[in-house]
DNA sequence: TTGCTGATACACT
DNA sequence: GTGTATCAGCAAA
């Protein structure tokens, strides 16, 4: 499979809804970017919401700035951050001006396998996009992505895809410092894509969230 | 045992 | 306010 599907794309009203709503209903769906005329990319298996009120763990809570314009644009717009030198990727939900975003944690990887594999620098599949910052280095998405509305550009493709409802598990949010509480983690049950609890900075204690997929609540 | 990852932390402008 | 590197823990070997 050398191109993703064009038809069935997702449109702004899919991204008009809450972070939560889409960031599960993002799980399943394609997700592709084109460098030099080559297609990157794959399905969806893990997201997480960030809300743009009563959400210290969200970029947005601070107010609009210069570095998270793009977390503040039209829904569907990307916005691309950088973190420990390495990049993460969100798409902006609700509308203009909110603040809210859903992070982009893992795929699995479909369209440019070779491509991705040479960037990434590994031929094992789990290591090319089972984490955020692995997403972004293995489709080649970088600052100058930021605000990008991928609904709108010819270098991006965002499609509809298997309905999962029935196989996402709901959990706290990974690696983050605030609100580690809020269940806006979603991933597909058994996927041998997602991240594991690769945050590192304050993690939940254990005997709070058990095993990541043994404390979520399936189908919130 | 080693390598890799990452909604942080801090120095600089 | 902005840009960018740390280091503790997980996964692989």
């Amino acid at each position: 499979m050398s191109l993703p599907p064009v038809q069935s794309s997702l449109n702004v009203e899919f991204f008009r809804r809450g972070p939560a709503e889409v960031a599960r209903g993002l799980l399943g769906c394609g997700v592709a970017h084109r460098v030099d005329g080559r297609w990157l990319g794959g399905w969806i298996v893990e997201t997480e919401a960030y809300l743009a009120q009563d959400d210290p763990a969200s970029h947005s809570s601070r107010g609009l700035t210069a570095g998270n314009a793009s977390m503040f644009g039209a829904p569907g717009t990307l916005y691309v951050y950088p973190i420990h030198a390495k990049h993460c990727m969100n798409l902006v939900t609700e509308d203009s001006g909110i603040g809210s975003a859903v992070l982009i944690r893992a795929i699995e990887p479909v369209w440019g396998m070779e491509q991705m594999q040479q960037n990434r620098g590994t031929t094992n599949h789990r290591r090319i996009t089972s984490g955020p910052g692995m997403i972004c280095h293995a489709m080649q998405i970088q600052r100058d992505c930021d605000g990008v509305e991928v609904l709108r550009s010819n270098d991006w493709r965002l499609t509809l895809g298997r309905d999962l409802r029935a196989r996402i598990i709901t959990s706290p949010r990974v690696g983050i410092r605030h609100a580690a509480e809020l269940p806006l983690r979603f991933f597909v049950d058994g996927n041998r894509y997602v991240s594991g609890l690769a945050g590192l900075h304050n993690r939940p204690r254990r005997d709070e969230i058990g095993p990541a997929n043994a404390h979520g609540t399936a189908h919130l």
